[in-house]
DNA sequence: GACATCTGTAACCGATCCACTTACATACTT
DNA sequence: AAGTATGTAAGTGGATCGGTTACAGATGTC
């Protein structure tokens, strides 16, 4: 299945301004923590903006910051952000209605599909972008920040 | 998200193939019923059969049929059989190791991740194969099969 | 044994998607 | 005014996918 890294990138991404709070980052220093173009970051917080998750500041020494506490967010919210479509592709073109299966099977899938993506949202929504904070930076890492 | 109209091909082949009981069907007859070519489905039938799902025969009147009892054949096992990879994809290289977040992050959510699909696989394993046929053909369809 | 039927698999095509990059206009601080 | 940072459009290269063609191999029927 394995589809996008955008949600890995989210996560990563609000996780670091949550380590910065206050202070907040730009997205050239994101970018240097993923290891990717600063572009592909501002395009992940143009959505996470949209969905009232972080809040940014245009100019000179701009940036974003979180726009809520890590406690209140949880990963779940971070996924239906920047997440568009259904998890499961349906049929790309209508089965065949002639036959008693093809009839009707689309209808089926489609509930079951949507149960199996709500278990999965479910799931997520146990864990705060706190959990990821402390269990990402938890003993042995003490030392400051340091972007490339 | 949305990746591959694998799986709903699949839970649609193997639905047929419950229909069709002892009878069973040829890769052109299952592919009347999606609409679609018999080799799309002659890859599906691999994997399937690999997952042992399915029994198939070559040759003239060859075809394919369920090796075991619909009632028993749970969609997370689908799901399974033909899906690779995890579900979300994980950061496409390495973050920034001099970043306190970027350094641990990855196993993180490695274990979010893991944890999501599990829960996934949960919701789909309550179905199975009979539930399937039973939802899409109950009521008004007790037509005989015609393909195409 | 010849023939028709059906499978398995490789190879190719066109479309789509995605991460990445370049480029540039805009906005805010100092 | 200068400098810094954002937002977004547009283009690129690679991967993936559904679909298609092609063909060799297996199997039942005549």
């Amino acid at each position: 299945m394995a589809a996008t890294c955008r949600f890995a990138f989210a996560v990563h991404i609000l996780t670091v301004l949550a380590y910065k709070e206050r202070e907040g980052g730009t997205s050239d220093l994101l970018a240097h923590s993923l290891n990717t173009h600063p572009v592909i970051v501002r395009r992940l917080l143009s959505d996470l903006r949209n969905a009232r998750l972080v809040e940014t500041q245009k100019g000179s020494r701009g940036g974003s910051r979180l726009s809520r506490c890590p406690r209140e967010i949880t990963l779940d919210e971070i996924y239906r952000a920047i997440e568009g479509g259904p998890m499961f592709s349906p049929h790309p073109h209508r089965p065949n209605r002639r036959c008693p299966v093809g009839r009707k099977i689309e209808a089926v899938l489609d509930e079951v599909f949507a149960s199996a993506e709500e278990a999965m949202q479910q799931a997520l929504a146990l864990r705060t972008l706190a959990d990821v904070l402390e269990t990402a930076t938890d003993s042995a890492s003490s030392g400051p920040f340091k972007a490339a």
